[in-house]
DNA sequence: TTCTAATCGAGACGGTACGTCCCGTCTTGCC
DNA sequence: GGCAAGACGGGACGTACCGTCTCGATTAGAA
């Protein structure tokens, strides 16, 4: 019904107008105008310009959650950490991670979607990799996996919101064997 | 020159009306009203809204910013994370927390603002909490003290942004103990 | 494009608060409100208040042209002076009046526009009144026709502006008489 | 008790910035400031802008009141005529009358204010001049003095607020004829 | 192939907030 | 107590953007 190449070239409007400007700066008449469609044709598709970002923004973000498994669990949680700190270098990807969090408190509705569609399936990926290396007896089978994921993923959103501390290639194996260190030793 | 009772009672008014309506929601000329103040004397004091409610926030801040000293490390680590998971616990200051990471990208001035006077001060009062453990013996000389930072860090902002998994009194202790043994192990 | 039904609205409200606070008291919030309308169909028709208002009491004006003829000349002269004086007698005509010569110095186009508008058609309507008593013989052909018309509009202007004199009924007759004198005098 | 230097730089400053702005743009602040002078200052002095206004300019309106007396009326008419013509040829002029009459209609008190200050001395010195022309004996005893003043006004006021045609240097003589031809007659 | 219905671009619409401007008042310290 | 400087409350202006709406024109699928 809704023509899909029409729904294409909205997406991809709205992801430049999102690296360019911003999620707040981000305009509908903009977004159409850059794809050569009618407003209208954005407000079939989804209800509001969040409702909008937030669905485009999951859906590519669908496609990209790194689930190494290499055999050995450093070798995976370092392949993680670096794949996701690749990710946040591209400023446009970096930007748009951003404005993602920053919506978080908008709404409970828009807050849940996001835990959803974003926290949930790269935590599941990275509880399923921890899970295998307790299975494999890597890891003490009492080892406190949530946690774990945690420990990972906390420094990451760090440096998605721009907090954390400049890098070096050697940071990821530091952060890994800490982790590492701090499930081990229970 | 600009008259310091007033710009008290605009940042009160600002405060309430971020409280109820969230940083969008807030308006500019409700804030005046509350203030019995005209809009003009909100754009004497700050260039936009977004800049005023920065401001204020950094400036409220700047007074909140735990740094505790027991004597002993893990007692004044789990103070620290209990202190910023209370905070966090009260939902405008959730709200507000969010709104200031999520304006972290939209230019570099602000970015650099928010770490200037976000950040950085709390990882000055923590580093120095890790630091003087080191000094006293119960950390290791080369403990990674920046790491330990992250370590402890990522998982409350994790929690600020609304991607943290909901908490027990315990898990402070259960985070604490970690981050030593990461630190410890080397 | 512009919706015709929405001008029109516009318009009526736009003179029932130029009739009720003047052009300087009108509100264009107000105006809008009042039509039912957003403030934006106001500015997407004309660039500012001093235009809207210009424009559409041009258009109302337009209307009302009088061109009496009824062949005889000192007749059309009277019901002439006497039409123009009837509409000033409305306070909300004489004060749109007034405020619109007082907007002939803002700027040379306005200038322009406002003689191109007001004073042209009307000065036209008179001229083809003293040529047709020209080409009865009822004025000398070498009669001095636009002397004639600052004759008749001069004191008018003068009620127009609120600086004329306290008039009798009788007036009209002998403002026209000395103007028929001085015509034909030559 | 008011500096009298101090109210002539704001009268100066003023008329500078009626000129370049007309009424309407005129701005107190911008008046203060020209003036070297404290807004309170102004406000000292007149209770609005209005005021200052009108009082500024019937106070230079009233030291030149043409009133010639040459013993011939039609030579002091044309006086009269090409005076008012000629003070009329300054572009500032032009714009501070046009301005005045513009504001006849604002309010009661600025009309009355008007009609006073402005109007009535330039009509007392031009009835004058028709008065010792009757008692000269080169009017007709019943001549309508008035109404001879409105067919002199009148014209000139049509030039004054920008609704006359292009003079030339004769047309003085041929308006001041007429009004002869019209007072005459009867 | 023709008819019918939904999608399309374009953009006007109501509404709401922003940030600017200016009036007339008030405050502060200097002279 | 007048003065310069300028902050103050109030309120209108003109701009921008959201989400809805109306209009024909185009297109697709059913008859």
């Amino acid at each position: 019904m809704l023509r899909p190449d029409k729904t294409e070239a909205i997406a991809d409007a709205a992801f430049a107008e999102l690296a360019a400007a911003g999620w707040a700066g981000l305009n509908m008449d903009r977004v159409a105008a850059r794809a050569g469609v009618g407003k209208a044709a954005l407000y079939r598709r989804w209800p509001s310009k969040d409702a909008m970002l937030l669905d485009l923004i999951a859906q590519a973000g669908a496609e990209r959650v790194p689930a190494p498994d290499t055999g050995r669990l450093r070798n995976d949680l370092v392949a993680y950490v670096r794949a996701v700190r690749a990710a946040l270098a591209d400023p446009t990807v970096a930007a748009i991670v951003s404005e993602v969090l920053a919506h978080t408190r908008r709404s409970p509705e828009l807050a849940e979607a996001i835990r959803r569609r974003f926290r949930d399936p790269r935590r599941r990926a990275l509880r399923s990799v921890l899970q295998r290396a307790v299975d494999r007896g890597e890891l003490p089978p009492a080892a406190d996996v949530e946690l774990g994921l945690d420990l990972i993923a906390g420094p990451l959103v760090l440096d998605a919101v721009g907090l954390g501390r400049r890098r070096t290639a050697a940071d990821a194996e530091a952060l890994v064997d800490a982790v590492l260190a701090a499930l081990t030793r229970s």
